[in-house]
DNA sequence: CGATTCACG
DNA sequence: ACGTACGTGAATCGG
């Protein structure tokens, strides 16, 4: 038998994108509700096994009951403008999908739908509905069925209403359903209803009565009651809202559906519009051939006369390209490019050594003055002895640099963002293949090493034209480029660990662990996994009744915010704040750390560069960024962080640099003069913000004043601060005002700042360092503010960046120049911990101030704490 | 694999 | 009216 599929395109689009989160595609067209929408169809198309669909869109203009329900009440909501621009896109879609589109001038969708339905069966289709919209339900029938998506933690869940479902869940048949619409109205359909009649009164009445009709036949032997008053009162808007509700049966449809078959959707056509959308997840549906869109040839160098020869011409190259192929830490090969027709895949192995490349290939740059580029230099260090005098270019590191948004910045990221060529993905190509010796015979695998090298050969005059249109070239070549060698140092000399003394700890969490999970599972009256924030919900305000459990989204709360406010609640409550910090420091830290932990006693963890929106760097694989100090307990662990025999750390930190950079760029008399005459900071906010002489301003107004502070580098809102102070959001919105009147240039600082953005869609740095903050284009209102808070901290968070990464460039270089033994172990953010000979103390010392003080020049000082100590906890 | 929680600046 | 502070990474749970 065939089957119809019958698809509201308006409600779906609509569920879709506000179902999905937002997406867009690298040049900022919106994707989220197509995406959303091919889902759903795709998915119910399969189930169904629909021989032929048809979707129904609104045509824009107005129609027939937007007029009469306009005249009733005014204006209607139009849709957002990231919803509106993906219409079109959809309607091209479905169309290259041979998806057959219906649209009436002067019909909506479901009236469309409602007639298409009952022509469906009239030839004897099996019908299915696919709409987001209850309104629907009224054409369900015995064999008309009509499916509700429903998206549920993210998942996408189908409702099916036949016309029986339809009885069951609402008492009513799909007929009588228009009357109950007529009764209770639909808010989201702008149907207005009877005023004071929800589901539970429309259904009873109707139960009751039959009908609207038999309602208000019988409307006058009802007994007084307000809701028969509203009924008399509002008849014509119950019959007005019934009109509204009912779908009409006869529109003129100008085609059969023979002309609706589903045949072919995943043909070459739809696949170059799903390419142009970047929709990725859909392209493994597709078996159409993918067009090679970069030729080249390549060329497999596996014996000695050969790669001498390449060589030859390497040396005359002015510039070169290359990819150090790995498997597992080994080195397998290069691939290089020095024309756009080739690719060389150059195999290591007897007479063509690893070793051997590598020092050819440091003498291109230096001694034949060729210019190299790759994808990601700092992961090639530990093969290839570059410095950073040789100046090889980044590609990735330029991609980040102009889109710091992005997840990553592989080859085809790459290649598509700026030449507009979609290659294979790494996955795509490779799978889960292990390379070897062999794979450079194999086609596939040729294919993907010649796209690594040949790559970043095409993009980069691509990036660096843009890095000089946007003012980043110096950015580029003089602060990240060489901050990428201070980093790769860094992770090579990783920092040493005291491997028994972090057991020690462990097993000292440990045993208090034990006592304590005993100690809740018996105040509890059973076991259950404490870790598990879901039984623990249940437990503490389902068993235990414990009030309050309000914070929710899918369940109850119990992080430690909401478990303080109860600490004197209940005697487990405190026993699970100690166990949580406590099974933090022992899986994070203790047992974390430990697997990290090198036969050379040191941790080597990554340094990110290409990570952060803002300019950060960031740590992982062990995140040494995020040790412990602000508790004791957890500050401890510090204490296994040692230097190596005859060293000391010498640890240097800014001192609110955060803040001296917004005093600086907002160029604020009154903060500046604070910190030239480097009075205490929170202390001089305290006394304005509340209204007391400086000498009277005690800790907690501090406190306070403090909490303001961090407040404006973050983009201050009074819910926010209220929030963090405990405070109410008027009485917060007081002390931001207060805030303002004091530091009136900051305001105008952070006003302005809003406003550039949103004129440029991008926030930059002293340094010139950009932040694209798409999120300030948006109609939503929480997606926008989100997107003004952002544009309020970048600034000043990406200039404090800025500054560290020039003191770490320059400090770096002074310990090479000056033949220091010292070296650099740990960056974390305003930090800088340099492990020192015991003889270079007070040279290390001496010279990381100064960098560090003198990274930039600005209004106010930059202050440094610097500290001495046999470990990471004594040096801080 | 997303959500929750929590460690840091 | 909308419901949040900015920027990260890791462990854990549960679908």
């Amino acid at each position: 038998m065939n089957k119809l599929l019958l698809i509201d395109g308006n409600s779906i689009m609509n569920r879709a994108f506000y179902g999905i989160p937002d997406m867009t595609t690298n040049d900022g067209r919106h994707t989220n509700a197509i995406y959303g929408f091919l889902n759903i169809i795709l998915k119910v198309i399969e189930e169904e096994q629909a021989t032929h669909i048809c979707v129904a869109f609104d045509l824009k203009k107005k129609t027939f009951r937007h007029e009469m329900y306009e005249a009733y009440k005014g204006t209607r909501k139009g849709m957002p403008e990231e919803l509106h621009e993906q219409m079109p896109r959809i309607k091209e879609i479905l169309q290259a999908m041979h998806i057959r589109i219906v649209e009436q001038e002067g019909f909506e969708a479901d009236d469309l739908i409602g007639t298409l339905s009952k022509k469906g069966e009239r030839e004897g289709f099996a019908v299915t509905i696919l709409s987001g919209d209850r309104d629907l339900l009224q054409l369900a029938t015995d064999t008309v069925l009509v499916r509700i998506p429903k998206t549920k933690h993210g998942k996408t869940e189908v409702e099916d209403y036949y016309a029986k479902n339809v009885v069951e869940t609402y008492g009513v048949t799909p007929l009588i359903f228009i009357d109950m619409k007529g009764l209770m109205g639909d808010t989201s359909d702008n149907i207005p209803g009877v005023p004071g009649i929800g589901e539970k009164t429309a259904a009873k009445l109707l139960a009751e009565y039959g009908d609207l009709d038999g309602v208000y036949a019988a409307v006058d032997s009802m007994k007084a009651s307000k809701m028969k008053q509203n009924l008399i009162e509002n008849k014509d808007l119950a019959y007005l809202s019934k009109t509204l509700a009912t779908i009409k049966l006869d529109c003129p449809i100008p085609f059969e559906f023979s002309e609706a078959t589903y045949n072919d959707p995943f043909n070459a056509e739809a696949y170059t519009l799903f390419e142009d959308l970047e929709l990725k997840s859909f392209y493994k549906r597709f078996s159409v051939e993918k067009k090679e869109e970069l030729t080249f040839e390549t060329v497999l160098i596996d014996e000695i006369d050969g790669y001498n020869a390449l060589l030859a011409k390497l040396q005359k190259a002015k510039e070169v390209s290359f990819a150090w192929i790995t498997q597992d830490g080994e080195a397998l090969g290069v691939a290089v490019c020095m024309d756009l027709e080739h690719v060389y895949l150059i195999r290591f192995m007897m007479f063509i050594t690893e070793a051997m490349v590598a020092d050819n290939l440091l003498a291109l740059s230096r001694d034949y003055q060729v210019q190299l580029a790759c994808m990601h230099v700092k992961k090639l260090l530990s093969f290839l002895n570059f410095h950073e005098e040789d100046a090889v270019f980044d590609a990735g590191l330029a991609a980040y640099l102009l889109q710091p948004n992005q997840s990553e910045y592989e080859y085809d990221t790459l290649a598509k963002v700026y030449l507009d060529v979609t290659l294979p993905s790494d996955k795509e190509m490779l799978g889960k293949e292990k390379l070897g010796y062999f794979s450079f015979e194999d086609e596939k695998v040729q294919k993907w090493m010649a796209y690594q090298a040949i790559v970043p050969y095409k993009i980069k005059s691509v990036l660096r034209e843009k890095l000089k249109e946007t003012g980043m070239e110096s950015l580029y070549d003089e602060m990240e480029l060489p901050c990428l060698y201070a980093l790769y140092e860094m992770e090579k000399n990783g920092i040493r660990v005291d491997g028994e003394a972090l057991h020690q700890y462990g097993k000292k969490l440990r045993t208090r662990i034990e006592e304590l999970t005993a100690e809740i599972h018996a105040m509890a009256g059973e076991e259950f996994n404490i870790n598990s924030p879901k039984k623990l919900g249940e437990i503490l305000f389902e068993k235990l009744g414990l009030k309050n459990g309000k914070k929710t989204k899918t369940g109850y709360s119990t992080s430690a915010e909401v478990l303080e406010k109860l600490t004197n609640a209940h005697p487990i409550i405190p026993r699970i704040l100690e166990y949580r910090q406590l099974t933090k420091l022992n899986s994070t830290y203790a047992e974390g750390l430990a697997g990290y932990i090198r036969a050379d006693g040191r941790i080597h963890g990554k340094f990110h560069q290409t990570v952060t929106v803002t300019g950060r760097i960031s740590s992982a694989d062990p995140n040494l960024q995020n040790i412990p100090t602000r508790m004791p307990l957890g500050r401890e662990i510090r204490k296994v962080f040692i230097p190596e025999e005859g060293s000391v750390f010498v640890d240097a930190d800014y001192s609110q640099i955060e803040l001296r950079v917004l005093a600086h760029m907002s160029g604020d008399a009154a903060l500046i003069a604070a910190y030239q005459a480097d009075e205490d900071i929170h202390a001089i906010t305290a006394s304005q913000v509340f209204d007391v002489p400086l000498d009277q301003v005690d800790s907690t107004l501090r406190r306070k004043a403090k909490a303001v502070n961090f407040g404006i580098v973050y983009g201050i809102s009074s819910f926010g601060l209220g929030q963090d102070l405990d405070i109410s959001r008027k009485e917060a919105e007081g002390y931001i005002e207060k805030y303002f009147a004091t530091y009136g240039k900051v305001k105008e600082f952070l006003d302005r700042t809003v406003e550039d953005a949103k004129k440029n869609g991008y926030t930059v740095t002293m340094f010139g360092r950009r932040r694209p903050i798409p999120e300030l284009a948006s109609s939503n209102f929480m997606t926008r503010s989100f997107g003004e808070r952002a544009a309020m901290n970048a600034p000043v968070q990406g200039t404090a960046a800025d500054i560290i990464k020039i003191a770490m460039v320059r400090v770096n270089r002074r310990l090479k120049e000056e033949h220091l033994q010292s070296k650099l172990v740990l960056q974390i953010h305003d930090e800088l911990i340099i492990e020192t000979k015991k003889e270079e103390v007070e040279i290390v010392q001496k010279l990381l101030v100064e960098e560090m003080m003198h990274a930039a020049e600005l209004s106010v000082p930059l202050l440094v704490d610097a500290n001495v100590g046999n470990s990471w906890y004594d040096a801080k």
